[in-house]
DNA sequence: TTCACTTTTTGATATAGGTCAAAAGATAAT
DNA sequence: ATTATCTTTTGACCTATATCAAAAAGTGAA
């Protein structure tokens, strides 16, 4: 999804609006497996998936991946601790799938928030509509089987279910992949 | 925690933007187990908690209440999705210790967004700050012992953690209250 | 096409924490 | 004070899912 018309269906900027936000973005291509946010480091950058896939995740004690978040095209992306509290980041920034990001910085933001009352209002409701999603996570996590939430998965994000790895799922779901692979074969049996 | 003081702290509003937002909000008494929200209806009231302490919750399958979320004083209270989607809330929110609160309406709250940018920079702020938080919980839900999660509550919500049920912070956690109580016991004997 | 490497599946076993039931301890109302 | 009600603790047992190990399937580079 386009960037331009992800921010028009949220909040009606003019045209002009428009055309000198943009320029605060820089669009790039990223190649699979490409890094964009290091564990420890302060993320500067926020990103918009125009098209492909990426996942934020972290190493736990163990030193195993565990994912956090997949984000899909048309969706803004960051390690939102360190951006937003300029923390050092507790994850990593991985494209999954070839993209195309727009990005921004901090500083740039800032100065969009400052000149648009009506970022301000993009932002509060790109965060509260993040906060809602997370809830449902949560809630799936917190008092579902592992079955259960793999479905909460199919249903929640149905086009990223397929594209990613077991492993990559599984972590994200909190249960380990042979878990997942269980999952797997007793649904196809049905 | 006073909400002049609050709102003062996190953006630097003029006495006279102060003044005028203030009129905007209700301040009122509610005591112990006063139902501010229920399941299924449409909440069309933020809340901030000015002294006492509230929660969030929601019956499972088997009828059981299980806390979604504690407000202490100093916070905005809210079935956030019902609020902000307008849709019929998951929760109901219960007030646990004699409190003192404002509310506002979201028709007054989104004149407010309209008149003050610093509102909508507000907004942005808080429902941030809520996402890091809920952020937390995910990962503390997902990937800790029962034991860890109790210990990530003690340090997260200290004040929270002795005035509340065990029933209520068990379910909280996502476990029993059984496991709470005998996590709490082993915790004791060292 | 083969070899190396990664991902997924399968099997056997272990365990954290759930469930159920009942006792003990608090709290509140008459 | 006494009874009723609610909350917490304790014990016995069970189950979902983790762990460990190895086989099988898939992917990609030379």
């Amino acid at each position: 999804m386009n960037i331009s018309d992800f921010l028009k269906a949220l909040v009606p900027f003019t045209n002009d609006e428009l055309d000198d936000i943009l320029k605060h973005f820089k669009k790039e291509g990223f190649s699979k497996n490409q890094m964009l946010v290091h564990q420890g480091e302060v993320s500067k950058t926020l990103y918009f998936i125009e098209s492909g896939l990426g996942r934020s995740f972290y190493l736990n004690q163990a030193g195993k991946e565990i994912t956090q978040w997949f984000f899909g095209s048309g969706k803004f992306m960051a390690s939102a601790d360190s951006f937003f509290q300029q923390c050092p980041s507790l994850y990593f920034i991985e494209v999954l799938e070839d993209a195309v990001i727009y990005s921004i910085t901090k500083e740039k933001l800032d100065e969009l928030f400052d000149t648009y009352p009506k970022m301000e209002k993009l932002g509060r409701l790109v965060s509260t509509e993040m906060l809602t999603k997370v809830v449902n996570k949560l809630n799936a996590i917190q008092f579902q089987t592992a079955k259960e939430r793999y479905e909460y998965m199919l249903a929640e994000f149905p086009d990223i279910s397929y594209q990613v790895s077991l492993g990559h799922i599984a972590s994200y779901l909190g249960m380990t992949q042979e878990t997942l692979s269980r999952i797997r074969k007793s649904n196809s049996s049905k």
